[in-house]
DNA sequence: ACGGTGACGCTCA
DNA sequence: TTGAGCGCCACCG
């Protein structure tokens, strides 16, 4: 099991119309510090459709990287009923607890 | 084994 | 409040 497998592993586990951040993902993986090491998975994302990659947002709420574009993920987020505000998202009623 | 790269995160100006 | 800088970790050539 490589650390991207674990991302996905765990990144899977979040349901529809909530979200997570890179560094909690990293967090419950257990790499605190592996936010950035998150994000390159998400990257090469191995697990394309499989994984929900679109519902994994920067700590602050605010949409960053993803190669298909912002706009498309959170045009996709808000279809999932996740209140998406200037592409922003509030992460105290959104953010998904990983355990 | 080494160095470069990148979908991050936090601090300081 | 926004922008720039520095430190993190894993993957690839």
């Amino acid at each position: 099991m490589s650390f991207n497998e674990k991302c996905y592993a765990v990144l899977r586990k979040v349901p529809c119309g909530k979200v997570t951040t890179y560094g909690a993902l990293a967090k419950a993986i257990g790499k605190p510090l592996a936010a950035r090491a998150v994000g390159n998975a998400m990257n090469k994302n191995l697990y394309a459709p499989q994984v929900p990659c679109h519902r994994v947002i920067g700590s602050d709420g605010k949409m960053v990287g993803f190669a298909s574009g912002i706009s498309k993920k959170i045009k996709m987020l808000k279809k999932e009923g996740v209140e998406v505000k200037n592409g922003r998202v509030d992460l105290d009623k959104f953010l998904f607890e990983l355990k």
